[in-house]
DNA sequence: TCCTTGACTCAGA
DNA sequence: CTCTGAGCCAAGG
């Protein structure tokens, strides 16, 4: 019988489809960064969990790099709080798209993750009534 | 088949 | 605070 394990590209499409879903609905003026959204997602079959989260970061990342057009690409940065720069773009085109939605960079480039970082759950909480938790 | 690169992140120095 | 190296997977030369 077949073991329909997932080959390589197979597994990057799936990764990839679970990335775009959720950078969609990433709301105006709010970011995640590439780690948050690797944590939402859990590890293909047939990747070693411990592995996985050495890598699922990347992995955002890379599917970030050839992404359909309707993704709000943009609003994702990296756990410093900055654009992340990539060979041939400095990533001001990024800058200026969430500067639009009201993100503020301060001095050194960076923003307050404390008042951007979108995550589904507070989101969740907050339409039901509830303060999410802090810490 | 080997080697390099990549839109990351974290721990150290 | 900044800079490095490690860790891991996949794609392309």
């Amino acid at each position: 019988m077949s073991k329909t394990r997932q080959k390589p590209a197979e597994r990057r499409r799936s990764f990839n489809a679970r990335v775009y879903e959720i950078v969609r609905i990433i709301p105006t003026g709010k970011i995640m960064t590439y780690g948050a959204i690797g944590r939402l997602i859990p590890p293909p079959r047939g990747v070693d969990g411990g592995a996985y989260e050495k890598v699922r970061a990347r992995w955002v990342g890379y599917a970030l790099a050839d992404c359909p057009d309707d993704i709000p690409w943009h609003r994702v940065i990296n756990a410093a709080g900055r654009v992340s720069p990539r060979p041939g773009y400095d990533g001001m085109r990024q800058r200026i798209l969430l500067e639009q939605e009201g993100v503020i960079f301060d001095e050194h480039g960076r923003v307050n993750l404390q008042d951007y970082l979108w995550t589904p759950l507070a989101s969740w909480l907050t339409r039901h009534g509830l303060r999410p938790a802090r810490g």
